[in-house]
DNA sequence: TGCATTAACTTTGTGATACAAAGTTAATGC
DNA sequence: GCATTAACTTTGTATCACAAAGTTAATGCA
């Protein structure tokens, strides 16, 4: 049976899946590009972003030149954590289409 | 992109996903085998049960001869439903291992 | 016959959290 | 100096996962 207990709570809610499934397939995104795609509010894309922070799965890049722009990126271990958590994913679609 | 907004919220929390993935992999299951497996407690278990079967994910058979035993078992719409899900996860896979 | 046991619930309470809306700060360009 | 914009922070609400304890009805045994 598939250990269910080790699904990371912080991956799996979709909002911040969505996130890290972007951060993943692409290198960097800015805040406002995150928020167009995902058409989240402010106040939740940046919640979502600061636990993924909290649990050290994300980081941030400043550009000083031009314009105030926060670039987010996946830290080494949260690139672990997701491929982890990707394992999972398939772990459930083999026993689910069996 | 994909689309998370037709993530199946019903079925991707833990508890329920892992409800789905036990009956999808196997007929029935009763009550006693889902919450031996799964250590949920009754309330928990039952709980999620319901919702499943409030979204006619979920049947159920109950024994009439000997000690009262339910069985949970998918309906066709909940199986349907949780392929639906899948195609989104192996979306998910593919998208994160790019 | 009645009592303990068990399955399958229901009820209740609590803590966590997703999400939106509105306000704040600081920098830019006109 | 003023409007605009990005990136926040704060606040409030509604939902919901989960546990604990209580309920009901049936069984099997003393």
């Amino acid at each position: 049976m598939i250990d269910f207990d080790k699904l990371d709570k912080t991956i799996h809610e979709k909002g911040r899946l969505s996130i890290m499934t972007m951060l993943a397939s692409r290198g960097e995104w800015k805040f406002q590009e995150l928020k167009d795609q995902l058409k989240m509010s402010d106040g939740n894309l940046i919640t979502h972003l600061r636990s993924l922070q909290k649990a050290s799965y994300v980081s941030t890049k400043k550009e000083l030149k031009g314009r105030k722009v926060t670039k987010y990126l996946l830290t080494r271990s949260g690139k672990k954590a997701f491929k982890e958590y990707l394992r999972l994913l398939e772990q459930i679609v083999a026993q689910g289409s069996s």
